[in-house]
RNA sequence: GGCGGCGUAGCCAAGUGGUAAGGCAGAGGUCUGCAAAACCUUUAUUCAUCGGUUCGAUUCCGAUCGCCGCCUCCA
């Protein structure tokens, strides 16, 4: 049973799908300018997990998530850059797919382009029109808060108390607006050059909202299961999607609300002014992995936040090699016929506790534990090249399992090695039989410095890639 | 000013009203020709600080200090 914290209602909750053995969700990605920081991926990866964890469970999933493909900034870059907006996000999209496919994470099923779904758009604002919750000022379509008495239902947020709070900070007499709470559905162009699109509310460009609004309703229903996003999402974006689609449908929107707690560095906001500021490729070129970026990002439970250091993810990348070479090691260890029912029981314990961690709202630490537990007690055991038949099947079951959830095993199949390095292999293993080590170490350095790492085991010797 | 989150060993951290998971690093050992890997042992009398409630608090309450986020345009 799993147990998810509702932003909506504040509490954990039993998550039961509308429909029986199908779960629905969206996950409001980053704007294509932005998205290659690692508390993005953070996110991402945790969308991932979630989607693979509702696989887990036997569900079949539906998940769409957008990348922000237009905004004032894009609009302001592109044109800055003399090109099209298709041009200048194209790359970013590229980009961005690059490295969630990197990072392990499944595509979604629906990745939906805001600038494909105008009509959608224009379509939902008409009838928020139709219905009051929208008026027309200046050219520009804004969303009439006073008519939507639940707005604040998400962030909790009071806004009267706030704007008056916080007053000296509004500049009010800026907008051409009844409230100055009022958003924007469908913005005006501000000059004649800039990209805009012709529809029968006028000439213009979609707010920042309604995107997310039209986009998951057309894919996922009027009301669905799920919807994630970080948790500066919440207000506005979030509570300006129930606004919108509720206002538009008259049904709830979204059952279960998720969002996902920032990444710091150092124990600082990560920010380019900082220069704490790193994306996933900067990682990389620093010479760190995917899986470890992956394993670093999901080791600490998605709605709490997570300190960002080198250390931290040095040490990402040692387990998880240590992980791949459990794997590797577990499919190539030799065994006896039979069972051992205390390894038996140890290995049934741990799919329980790593299940039940993970229903616990998503407790990636607690399934973890479970899976180092696991290892280690089975490395015990293949030290002492005792594994028996069965339980090296259910080993290697409950590991794909886990895998499936987690994906920080890494692939258990090493690479065939080119003739040349097999050569120096069986070299060495003869000059080692003769007891000629020195001519063995010199070339197990040389190995080494081409990336490959020689282990000499009872069975033999094994390799691994650095 | 309003609202919310966090502060646990050198690092990343889970967690609970009943006496501190896991990973990395460190120390000692086993294995090895030497390594590597793996395993074994070990590493917080203590959970920011100070009070309170309780038979008992890291866990609940209050205060203090520190860090992070939202409250405005933009994703």
């Amino acid at each position: 049973m799993l147990r998810i914290h509702n932003t909506l209602s504040g509490q954990l909750e039993e998550f039961r799908p509308m429909v029986e053995g199908e779960a629905k969700f969206y996950y409001c990605g980053p704007t294509v300018w932005d998205y290659g920081h690692i508390g993005n991926f953070r996110s991402a990866i945790a969308a991932d997990v979630l989607r693979r964890y509702l696989k887990f469970k036997g569900l079949r999933v539906t998940h769409a998530m957008n990348l922000t493909d237009v905004d004032d900034r894009i609009i302001a870059k592109s044109q800055e850059a003399g090109v099209t907006l298709d041009e200048y996000t194209s790359k970013y999209i590229e980009a961005f797919w690059e490295d969630f496919d990197a990072l392990g994470c499944e595509r979604p099923e629906i990745a939906p382009r805001a600038t494909k779904h105008i009509p959608e758009m224009v379509a939902i604002i008409e009838k928020l029109k139709e219905r009051g919750h929208a008026y027309q000022s200046d050219g520009s379509i804004y969303y009439r808060i006073k008519s939507f008495p639940e707005y604040g239902k998400l962030s909790k947020i009071n806004l009267a108390g706030n704007i008056d709070g916080a007053s000296e900070r509004v500049d009010t007499d800026k907008y051409e607006k009844e409230d100055a709470r009022d958003f924007a559905l469908w913005k005006a162009p501000n000059n004649a050059e800039e990209p805009a699109w012709d529809a029968a509310i006028g000439r213009g460009r979609p707010g920042w909202h309604i995107e997310c609004s039209a986009m998951s309703m057309k894919y996922l229903g009027e009301t669905f299961d799920l919807h994630l996003g970080g948790i500066d999402l919440v207000f506005p974006h979030h509570e300006n999607e129930i606004a919108q689609s509720e206002g538009a449908t008259g049904l709830q929107f979204v059952r279960y609300w998720l969002h996902f707690e920032h990444l710091k560095v150092e124990g600082e906001t990560m920010s380019k002014s900082k220069g704490n500021y790193y994306t996933f490729r900067d990682l990389s070129a620093k010479g760190f992995s995917a899986a470890a970026v992956r394993y670093f990002l999901l080791s600490v439970p998605c709605r709490k936040q997570l300190n960002f250091t080198f250390d931290a993810l040095q040490g990402a990348e040692k387990t998880v090699a240590s992980l791949r070479d459990f794997r590797a090691r577990l499919e190539e260890a030799r065994t006896e016929a039979g069972r051992d029912e205390g390894l038996a029981t140890a290995t049934a314990r741990a799919l329980a506790e790593f299940e039940a961690g993970m229903d616990d709202d998503l407790n990636t630490s607690v399934a973890l534990a479970t899976v180092h537990d696991l290892t280690r007690q089975v490395n015990t055991v293949l030290a002492r090249r005792s594994l028996r038949e069965e339980n090296k099947r259910e080993i290697i079951e409950a590991i794909n399992s886990f895998d499936s959830v987690l994906n920080v095993f890494g692939d258990p199949h090493p690479q065939i090695l080119d003739d040349e390095v097999q050569k120096l292999i069986d070299e060495r293993q003869e000059a080692r039989h003769r007891r000629e080590f020195d001519r063995g170490d010199e070339i197990r350095d040389q190995l080494a410095e081409r990336g490959i790492i020689l282990e000499d085991t009872k069975d033999g010797v094994r390799w691994k890639r650095k």
